[in-house]
DNA sequence: ATAGCCATGTAACCAGTTACATGATTGA
DNA sequence: TCAATCATGTAACTGGTTACATGGCTAT
């Protein structure tokens, strides 16, 4: 698990609510690492706990008060620690997989229906991260710096929208036009 | 969740011991839906009580007794109505990504030397997985008709892998030259 | 000897999801 | 009036991991 060093690295960029915390896992370090604001709101206590971030409360008249939590010299040390160890390489978990493995003849059909589906959806995670992609190009160059890392994660996400979509409309064909692939996977050759 | 599922589809294929299913958890299927021992002993004494699979005693001299479970009718179809449900996209949650996400300066040595460890792992994923292309096509088409899903599967898995490799050498260079990325991720275009 | 495979399980714990709960403000 | 956004939380449950436990056979 990593909710507690995802939180950390967050809070490292910059202070935030838990519920903001829980916004920012809806977009950037989010697309690659989710939590509900439930998780997060309990995450943030032990965290305190244990001395790893601090919070002050500020008043607010118009909205409710919030806690702005940020990162400890302590969770600073922490973090450094973690962020120096080898992470283990995680496998696919994808139930669409499963069933493509399980899928029956009479399920093509609706397997083909649903193929469409994740590339509908594929696609258009695809579009937001290529806006996504952007302004770092229009960037000059201390600014790039300064977002590299984020910005290489994003890549990593292009790049699996991509091959999902690749490996999505490949497989549709085969199973609407009942063929066979006649193929291994190519290989790229190197640039 | 779906380990009730993939453990339904397992055993439509054939069936196995409990300890024979968490064997197959770590091939085939298992190349993107993993379970333990613990957690498949545990299912099945659930679906075994639910009726959706059953199971003989078979006795064993020179080794321990086996209970070899297979699928029962109604098993089948709440697999059936399962297959043709539809699937939520999965998200990316890697804790590497994290690591790259928060990384900062001192810690870039330190994360090239872990970018290094992966690429190594990921390439020997590879070849075992271009290992198991191999017979399929030395099959002939009868066999490969038969053997199509998990071999889609398969290719779904390979291609995974030359993406990861992809993305850990480029981000590896970036890094280890303190070089920005000049252009944005490349689209393939359709061949 | 010692490690690895076959074969089964329990118990404790940690992580994650879903449901429930409150309450003010703002915009359609 | 209804939905969305800001802001916080609890409770119950499900899924998954780690540790512990047993025991015989086979190959090095």
């Amino acid at each position: 698990m990593s909710l507690k060093h995802a939180i950390l690295v967050l809070l490292n960029r910059h202070p935030g609510t838990g519920y903001d915390l829980a916004q920012r896992f809806n977009s950037g370090l989010g697309n690659f690492w989710n939590a509900s604001h439930q998780q997060v709101y309990q995450e943030l206590k032990k965290l305190d706990k244990a001395k790893l971030v601090e919070f002050q409360v500020e008043a607010q008249s118009d909205k409710p008060d919030k806690k702005v939590y940020r990162i400890t010299r302590s969770g600073q040390r922490d973090l450094k620690a973690w962020l120096a160890e080898p992470a283990q390489a995680t496998r696919i978990k994808d139930t669409l997989l499963v069933k493509v493995f399980g899928a029956q003849d009479e399920g093509i059909p609706a397997l083909v229906a649903e193929l469409d589906r994740h590339i509908e959806r594929r696609r258009k995670v695809l579009e937001k991260y290529r806006e996504m992609e952007q302004p770092y190009f229009k960037a000059d160059a201390s600014a790039r710096r300064e977002h590299l890392m984020p910005y290489l994660t994003l890549r990593r996400g292009i790049r699996h929208q991509l091959e999902w979509l690749d490996w999505l409309t490949e497989t549709r064909e085969f199973l609407a036009e009942n063929r066979l692939p006649a193929k291994p996977v190519p290989s790229p050759r190197k640039r």
